[in-house]
DNA sequence: CGCCTCTTGTTAAAAGTTTCACATAATTAG
DNA sequence: CTAATTATGTGAAACTTTTAACAAGAGGCG
């Protein structure tokens, strides 16, 4: 979030922002971004504050993204193919360099100049290619199977697009991103909202 | 998370689960589990677990996912059309029932029987229609436009998949879904384990 | 050059969350 | 019907995170 925030800034030409303006802008306490900062170095100058640019450059590269990540995508469809079309990946460090699936009608297809590989050739392409992330875009009840595939590649972290868990060695690192997730956030908030637990007005 | 683990268990066909069995699916404490229910009410029976299907129905009771929540969607790009023919969402409570562009090459175009409307005309059709629900997938330099046009509407709960923060009334909840949180993340795991800090063997 | 202002980095206190441990209730077996 | 077994719901303890408070460092101004 602070990076996100941090370039918007930096797109609006603000050289140096204060804890105070940042926490502002992202809705948190400023002893917070200082504790959360502080965790990785002193990137400030008291006084003064953080410069825009060299602190993205210290969140950076201590989250290790100061560098360009290798990805897969497993599974073809709707939501990957949105995925590979979207160009911003790899403008920020993480380029699909491989795409699979299992469909015959889809193995051979290609996809902004990737060509769609059978997923039994999975492990030596990622091997090959040197690939460190898989991206999971299959239906759900093949989620597991293609972390299978992505643990037998060597891979070390996944992105799982699909709303099932799944089971991996402890040394594979994985994230959920499941918009069910936040679609009941917003039901649960709006309904709190509107739930007559009614404090009558004066209260 | 436990809604999608419970939903698994019940197609399995297993009828009760206790704190112990969904804990150790879900990675989590039992007593997490137990703790986390307790607070919406008491749904177990003792010496025995859960029902399945019961506290499914309790979870989404409680979050207000028992009905259906009328949704539309700002952006009808890549990412937007994939959601569009997403039938999921529909199946799940959440039904998309307005999509909304502002490029003139989009407006009239369908996306699975859906006709994608002038943003300008948003207002007068989300009231029409009692959407409730945003959806913003527009470049992440509109989101905050896009976000002003569903405040105008009245619409309560907002869910922004473009890299940009919003601000909005008090009363209106927003979810942020970004990819690259996800992705930063795994980067950062990966890193940390691969980092020199190196507790030799035997340490 | 010293004083004043500003904002960081950090220590300590407050608040929140997770886990443990066990009393309580349901079920089954004897 | 009682005892043994099981697993929930919960109060208290352990742990984590967040916030507040302030000493220390940087820069500017008279
Ligand atoms: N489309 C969306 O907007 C959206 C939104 C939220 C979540 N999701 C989730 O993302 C996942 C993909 O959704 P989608 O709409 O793209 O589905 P889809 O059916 O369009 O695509 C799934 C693709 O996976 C391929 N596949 C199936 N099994 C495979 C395997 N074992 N190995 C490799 N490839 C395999 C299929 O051939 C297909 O091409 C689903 O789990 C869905 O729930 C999608
Ligand atoms: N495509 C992906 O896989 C992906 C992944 C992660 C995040 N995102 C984010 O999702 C958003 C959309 O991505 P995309 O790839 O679909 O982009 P896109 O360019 O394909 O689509 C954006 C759409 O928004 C429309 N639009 C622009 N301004 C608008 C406005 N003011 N009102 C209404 N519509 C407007 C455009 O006409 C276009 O149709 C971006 O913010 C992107 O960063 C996309």
């Amino acid at each position: 979030m602070y990076v996100q925030v941090l370039e918007s800034f930096k797109r609006e030409g603000t050289p140096v922002v204060s804890s105070e303006l940042l926490a502002r802008t992202c809705n948190v306490n400023p002893s917070q971004i200082r504790k959360d900062l502080a965790y990785f170095g002193e990137f400030g100058v008291r006084g003064v504050g953080y410069h825009v640019q060299d602190l993205i450059s210290a969140i950076k590269r201590s989250l290790g993204v100061d560098r360009m990540w290798k990805c897969a995508l497993v599974g073809v469809g709707n939501l990957g193919k949105a995925l590979l079309r979207h160009r911003e990946f790899k403008y920020r460090g993480f380029d699909i360099v491989a795409a699979f699936d299992c469909d015959p009608f889809k193995i051979g297809e290609e996809v902004i100049g990737l060509e769609v590989v059978c997923t039994r050739r999975l492990k030596e392409t990622a091997r090959d290619l040197g690939i460190e992330i898989g991206l999971i875009t299959t239906p759900p009840d093949r989620a597991q199977r293609a972390a299978n595939f992505l643990v037998e590649a060597e891979i070390k972290g996944i992105i799982n697009f699909a709303p099932a868990r799944i089971t991996l060695p402890a040394d594979v690192h994985v994230e959920y991103v499941d918009f069910f997730h936040h679609l009941y956030a917003v039901s649960f908030s709006i309904t709190l909202d509107q739930r007559p637990k009614a404090k009558a007005i004066g209260d």
